[in-house]
DNA sequence: GACCGCTGTTAGGTGAGCCTAACTAATTCC
DNA sequence: GGAATTAGTTAGGCTCACCTAACAGCGGTC
């Protein structure tokens, strides 16, 4: 029934009521790309179908009707991107705008074939859990201590937006199962052990990627 | 580039003249359920955009973009129904409307990993070769002489777009690779023995139904 | 208290893709 | 030859999804 711009837009929200809290119109039209005039439109268009509300600060929330059809969504998308890994054999850093498009295409049927292809995997290739799976713990490798080294488990779904970063994670032999040692962390170094090997990171890789706790 | 509208008439286009012959707007209107108006700006756009030209019988040709576009999107819709059979195990008559939502997700990338994984397919599940695989010979099941035998190779695409046909051929023990023997032909009546089985067939089967040479 | 930045909305515009209704032009049928 | 069918176009409208520009409101800060 969802438009894919529609459905765009439910995954957005739920992208980042999940890894950020709350979530405004403002915070929408950024992450999607899209105008502040576009989003407004959008917003109310979700709220006459019964998709969201809006609170007295302007905050987003689903309802009922609007939390399935997010959650119906972003499976899609996360088990697209599994699909794409282990059938296709497509790199786990590229998967995302490739999986942008599947998602819209997937009915009930083929999203429970591929359930049951793949396994019922519980998570994505980088490491989000399908909705209503409970995340495992995890902290910003920022917050390890220096020495400490820990699992790269997710690098949320918000940052595979910004263009480029999951290809310069995997460059620098980040991905999710590799274990990270902390070596050094300054206000704009950030510096790794990996298999033994000294790597100085982007520093925003220590919001961006999630470790092991 | 092309949206999936584009996509869908380019694909209407490329069927019609591959089973058909010529193709003018009217044909196109009814095949795709929409209204002649809305055929008439499509045709329009597709020429400005390069894709087609009329001739002076308002046939619609393919440029050589056109063409190419047309190839690229049947190929899709051919290997994601060889993939949605194969790979996720749906049943033959059942993947035309999914492949018809795949289609204009798949990238070039995703084409040829599909391709690879499916070894290289030359036809969709119905028997419709993927474009420039030289088709093999067939004659409608109707032309077969009483008594004669001769397997079911190809059901064209056009007929796949009839609401419950492939299903109700499958419930007939009638799908590509079935050797079916003519018993009688008449007006009204198709009388045929498959797998020992006497069977009546709807009269419309004698010519949407394609066999060995 | 005035200004600045962030937020959201409105107004006005665009293109795609659909619709119905009305019309013309060409064919075919009787 | 006239009538009916088929084909194509135009006109006018609609929704969705985007845009820019202008503006209103709110919370800080200086």
């Amino acid at each position: 029934m969802a438009s894919s711009a529609t459905e765009e837009y439910l995954q957005a929200i739920y992208t980042l009521a999940d890894e950020n809290g709350s979530v405004i119109s403002a915070r929408l039209a950024t992450f999607l790309g899209v105008s502040a005039a576009a989003t407004s439109e959008m917003v109310h268009r979700l709220e006459r179908d019964g998709m969201v509300t809006l609170d007295a600060r302007k905050e987003l929330h689903f309802t009922v009707d609007g939390q399935r059809a997010a959650n119906s969504i972003v499976r899609r998308h996360r088990l697209a991107e599994r699909f794409l890994v282990e059938v296709l054999g497509f790199a786990w850093w590229k998967t995302h705008e490739e999986a942008e498009r599947l998602e819209h295409a997937m009915s009930p049927e083929m999203e429970s074939r591929m359930t049951a292809v793949l396994g019922d995997p519980q998570t994505c290739p980088h490491g989000n859990p399908m909705p209503g799976v409970a995340a495992v713990p995890t902290r910003p490798l920022e917050t390890l201590a220096p020495g400490e080294r820990a699992t790269v488990l997710r690098i949320p779904d918000q940052f595979e937006h910004e263009d480029g970063f999951l290809e310069y994670l995997d460059s620098q032999g980040v991905k999710p199962g590799v274990t990270v040692a902390l070596v050094e962390r300054g206000p704009t170094t950030l510096r790794v052990e990996i298999d033994g090997i000294a790597r100085s990171l982007r520093p925003d890789c220590g919001q961006k990627v999630w470790m092991s706790r």
